[in-house]
DNA sequence: CTAGTGTGTCTGAATATCAGGGCAACGTTA
DNA sequence: TAACGTTGCCCTGATATTCAGACACACTAG
C-alpha cells in the first residue's frame, strides 16, 4: 500500500542529521526510544540529529562528493 | 544522457566500502589519486574500501535499520 | 631483469568520538 | 502550580579512529 514516502538527499552531516530526525518523528520514537532500540547513547543521537560535525561522516561524505556519488535516504518498506 | 548508473544499497561497512571502490575504479583513480583529492589518507581508503569495521558507520546503519529506512548510493550525474 | 604502480598492512602518536550521569529549559497536562 | 516528557548541553574517562611513514607483494611494462 505504498505510502510513497519522501527521500533525502544527504550531502552533510546537518542533512543526514535532518532526515534521521525525520524518520525517528514518524516513527513515533523518542531520542530515549531509540537510544535504547539501538543500544546508543542519546546524547550521540542528539548530537547526531543536530548534525554535529563528525569528521568521519564528513570525510566519506567527501569521497562520495569527489566520485561524483549521491547519498539517499528512503523508507525501506521492507 | 543518462548512463543510468547502478546504484547501490548499503547495509554494512562492507557494503559501503564495495561501493566506494566501485566508483573510484570507475573514474579511473588510484586510492593515492583519491587520497589526494580528498585530502584523506590513503591507508584510510584502503580499509574504508575493505568495509573494515568501524564503529561509527556500524551505529548510523543501526540507527536507519531500526527506523527502517535504508541508504542508496548512486551516480549524481549533477 | 628492473622499474614503476597499486594495494594491504604494520607501528606509534595524535585526535576524535562515545557512553554515562546529570542539569536546565521548554511545553504539555493534570 | 506541580509533574512529566523531551531535548540540548556539559563533563569525564575510556575507546576508537586517523594519520604518517614504511615495507612487502603482485603485477605490468620496458
Amino acid at each position: 500500500m505504498k505510502t510513497q514516502g519522501q527521500h533525502f538527499r544527504i550531502y552533510t552531516p546537518a542533512s543526514l542529521g535532518a532526515a534521521i530526525r525525520h524518520y525517528r518523528q514518524q516513527a513515533g520514537l523518542s531520542q530515549a526510544d531509540l537510544a535504547e532500540r539501538t543500544g546508543l547513547n542519546r546524547t550521540y543521537l542528539s548530537d547526531l540529529e543536530q548534525g554535529h560535525e563528525t569528521e568521519q561522516v564528513k570525510r566519506i561524505l567527501r569521497v562520495l562528493k569527489q566520485l561524483g556519488v549521491r547519498m539517499t535516504l528512503e523508507e525501506a518498506d521492507w
